[in-house]
DNA sequence: GTCATAGGATAGAGCTACTATCCAAGTGGT
DNA sequence: ACCACTTGGATAGTAGCTCTATCCTATGAC
């Protein structure tokens, strides 16, 4: 297929997709000729990546351009999972680098779940969003921690069965990106719930 | 205190100050002559309220004008929590909009908690939200449901308390638009650690 | 009297993500 | 052979958004 097939397929317009492949997102295609290009199945699935990275995660280009060089240069499923974590954590930021830091929350959860004991950006990661929710007086108890590492226990685990399963690149990616960001909004989303319910519950009356 | 005294207590610049003024986020300070104005402490609260909504949060000038705008107006503090939970659902953005709509995983999640059986724009969210991450082949068990919205119970309980309670309005909007925010991060930084807990176990031999 | 500040208006900067145009070279279909 | 169409490459322009800067006149504090 080439340029304005692969455009008509993916509805995304051939302006856009040469920007994509000037900024290196998008790998060229097999030039057949000098003026000819042909683009594979793999091209239009990175293209729906793009796309989902950029409107439902909401990632830059910049941020996109990483995660895809990595997937590109062929490295390890798993060391690219942890990419895409950084990326959706938003760790590659200015101002949310922190040394590795410890609080009794992440000590907790990791004993409560018997995860393995090892430092790890996802763990900074929580203890810093930890400390800062109880800067801010938002609390953070146990039984929540519980409640919810309880139930990522086996997502995460049907998450890392699938870095293993044979596929395209740009699925796991999408996969990670997309499903990381999914549960965090569908908790978006049972909370508004929640807050609704107590909210009829207390005032039915008034 | 007067807008350049405001400007340095709360680090906004005062073109900015005036720029959130002429937009209608500011109200307007006192006017004590023709060329003077007074600002007070809630002036103060409202560019820490309309900074966490940017920076944090992520909210744009218009949705944070429409929350202001209800707490300038005094509307009831239940009412003022609803458009809060639509603004950071994203409801009010197109494409989202939807009828009522109902999946089995709704209606579980309601008779699991206890919670009233009313239609409600956070239940329509979700369930639209569950239809989509089923349609994306990530599968939302009941138990997953179940461990969310157990520990979100309870949140939710203490969140609709502080409506109820006295104190300044920014405050309030600020609590429940960050806490909302910082809920679902809180997930997102539990999923990585899990994920990576469970590389870390698969691979560790490898 | 002088200097700083107010509000109001308007313009422009800086960023990001496209989108459009032009080009010369080359191709596929008839 | 012809010609509409496509390619990669270059370059410039647009659109949306959030500020930021400048200029203005009136006026108040000291």
């Amino acid at each position: 297929m080439q340029l304005k097939e692969l455009s008509e397929r993916t509805g995304v317009p051939p302006a856009s997709i040469k920007f994509y492949l000037r900024e290196g997102l998008l790998p060229p295609g097999q030039a057949v000729t000098a003026t000819r290009a042909r683009y594979s199945p793999q091209h239009a699935s990175r293209l729906e990546l793009i796309q989902a990275l950029r409107r439902v995660v909401g990632l830059n280009i910049a941020q996109i351009r990483k995660l895809t060089r990595l997937a590109d240069d062929g490295v390890p499923r798993l060391e690219l999972l942890a990419a895409v974590q950084r990326t959706v954590l938003r760790l590659d930021e200015v101002g949310t680098e922190h040394g590795d830091i410890r609080t009794p929350a992440g000590d907790a959860v990791v004993r409560l779940r018997n995860w393995p004991d090892a430092p790890s950006d996802a763990r900074n990661a929580l203890n810093a969003h930890v400390t800062l929710m109880e800067n801010l007086n938002i609390p953070v108890t146990a039984e929540l921690l519980d409640a919810y590492s309880k139930a990522l226990d086996a997502i995460a685990d049907l998450d890392i069965a699938a870095t293993t399963a044979p596929g395209d690149v740009n699925r796991l990616i999408m996969t990670a990106a997309v499903g990381m960001h999914l549960h965090s909004q569908l908790v978006l989303k049972l909370l508004a719930l929640a807050q609704a319910s107590h909210a009829i519950r207390r005032y039915k009356d008034a």
